[in-house]
DNA sequence: ATTGACCTATGTCTAAGACATAGGTGTAGC
DNA sequence: GCTACACCTATGTCTTAGACATAGGTCAAT
C-alpha cells in the first residue's frame, strides 16, 4: 500500500502518515526506483497504534520511547502509566487555561457591546482593548 | 530602559519584549555603538497594549494588523470586533477538544488501573493502550 | 586594569503536521 | 507506441510565540 490508502484507511491524512514515516516511527519500506514507500501489514497496525496512542494525549516522542521500550522486550506499561498521568495534568493546566481565557473574551465582548467605535488618536491605539479591565497599568505614569 | 527593565515592568520575559521588537512590532531605538534597543516611553505604552491584546486571545499577527489600522488614523474597532469573535469560536473548539480528550484520558487511566503490565508479543505493543476503547479497527484485519 | 556578576543581541530550536512544488503513475484516447 | 491528463508522491519549507544557547557587552567593585 502507498501512502494515500493506508492514511485513509486510518482516518488520518497522507501528510501525517509522511511525517510519521519521515521521523522514523514507521519504517516502510522504499523503491529504490521513485522512492515511493511502501507500507505493510505490521506498518499499518504499527500506524494504528500510534494513532490510538495519540488520540490519549501521548506526544510523539512519547509514543517513540514507548515503542523502543516494547522492541526492547521490556514491559512499556509503566512508562505508559507515568506519561498519561503528567499529560493529563497538562492537560489540566491547558484547560484551565483555556476556561479563563474564555471568560476574558466573553466579558471584553459583552462589555464592548455598549461601547462606540472610536478613532484613535497619538495616545491610544484601540480604546476598547485599553480599556477593558485586565490591570495591566505600567505604574509609572507619571 | 532596556529590554529588561521594561519586560518586568509589563510581566513578560525579556526574550518576549526581544520577539516583539524583532518582528517590529515595537521600534525601539538602537544604540549603534552596541546594538543595544533603547525603549521610550511610547514604547512600553505600545508593549501594554499588545500584552493587553494577547491576554484576550489575539495573535501577534491580529495585533499587528489593529496597530497598523490605527497608526492609519482608522478606527480598527470593527476589526478588533470581528478578530475576538473569530478566537472566540476557535477557543470554544479548542475546549470542547480538550474536554474530550481529558475525558478519553481518565477513562483511559480508570480502565488500566484494574489492567496488569504485559511485556509485548510481536502483535502488540502495549495491549493497554490497544485495548482502549477508541475503535481504531483497520476494518481490513483478515 | 581586572575581575566577575549580570546583561544584551543574535541565531537556532520547539510540535505536529500543513502547504507548495517538481516530478512520477496509470489509464484513456489516438 | 505515444500523448493527455487526473491523480499521486517525496521533499523542502512554513507555521506559533516565544525559549534556549552563546558570544560578547556593561558596570560597579577591586
Ligand atoms: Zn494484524
Ligand atoms: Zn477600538
Ligand atoms: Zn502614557
Ligand atoms: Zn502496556
Amino acid at each position: 500500500m502507498r501512502v494515500k490508502e493506508v492514511a485513509e484507511r486510518l482516518g488520518v491524512t497522507a501528510d501525517t502518515v509522511r511525517f510519521y514515516t519521515r521521523i522514523r516511527l514507521l519504517n516502510p519500506n522504499t523503491n529504490p526506483h521513485n522512492q515511493y514507500k511502501e507500507y505493510s501489514h505490521a506498518d499499518v497496525e504499527r500506524l494504528k497504534f500510534v494513532v490510538a496512542a495519540r488520540s490519549l494525549g501521548f506526544t510523539v516522542e512519547d509514543i517513540s520511547t514507548i515503542i523502543a521500550k516494547a522492541e526492547d522486550h521490556q514491559s512499556p506499561c509503566p512508562t505508559v502509566r507515568q506519561i498519561i498521568e503528567k499529560r493529563l495534568e497538562e492537560t489540566e493546566r491547558q484547560f484551565q487555561d483555556l476556561i479563563a481565557l474564555r471568560a476574558r473574551m466573553s466579558a471584553a465582548i459583552a462589555q464592548w457591546e455598549d461601547t462606540p467605535d472610536r478613532v484613535p488618536n497619538g495616545h491610544m491605539i484601540c480604546h476598547m482593548i485599553e480599556s477593558f479591565a485586565g490591570g495591566f497599568s505600567d505604574d509609572t505614569e507619571k
